[in-house]
DNA sequence: ATTGTTAATGATAATCATTATCATTAACTT
DNA sequence: AAGTTAATGATAATGATTATCATTAACAAT
């Protein structure tokens, strides 16, 4: 059930991401799109967040802080700083797995892999 | 400054960590200090959680819901359950880095990477 | 051993990101 | 045009984590 309706906020939501190459979180997304769209509440942008992210149209990134967006989900990674907390891209191609971003121009301490899915308890 | 003094509570919550090898998230570990130590605080647990952690002696993991820790250090991976939210180690042998573990009996669907550090801005 | 300094504690209030609630609005169906 | 119900906006609630603060206890100096 529960059939998908359009809906302006969303459309607003999802393209304010896909315009731009930071990573921001719910109340940035929220500040950036009610500057077109002053109604829209923050209830709302975090909705339609969850939404488009079920949909695969986002990408929801987890950090020791807020959780952070991004709207281009071709397979790429992410840096944090750990001092400022932004969230850069780190595109690292396939044949040549550990070569940095040739612009990339901080330093990196460490990394987490975590990996997704089922347990053997859950999977059945 | 701030010279750190020995506290038996912090004692406590780290044997608890290495004792176990599930990924318990805060509540956890004080309910399980609280067994032996039953006037042991949340907050003291949290306290020493996060003084451990900057220490390096445990691990913190961030994962979509509550903070889970880990008392292995050695590198090692992680893998959490979509459903239960479980969170299971997976040791991946550096020659041999996709073959998983033989007793994994779930499925993955995805991964998530991540690198910390220092951008350009901070690293000065 | 006694005292002084201050880190650590326990209890609890505060914070803050995120989610739930609910009356109203608007998208789509007939 | 009318009916159904998904989506919204406003706001209360939740829940994990942190801050506060008076008290306790570690450790150094006497």
């Amino acid at each position: 059930m529960a059939t998908l309706r359009h809906s302006n906020q969303r459309d607003a939501v999802l393209k304010d991401l896909q315009a731009r190459y930071d990573h921001p979180t719910a109340e940035e997304v929220y500040l950036s799109v009610k500057k077109e769209m002053p109604s829209i509440s923050l209830a709302t942008v975090y909705r339609n967040l969850k939404l488009l992210e079920s949909e695969g149209l986002i990408l929801k990134i987890t950090t020791g802080d807020s959780d952070r967006f991004d709207g281009h989900t071709h397979s790429h990674y992410h840096f944090t700083c750990n001092d400022c907390m932004k969230v850069l891209d780190l595109e690292i191609a396939d044949t040549d797995f550990c070569t940095l971003p040739r612009d990339f121009d901080g330093v990196i301490t460490g990394h987490s892999l975590m990996f997704f899915g089922l347990c053997s308890k859950c999977k059945k």
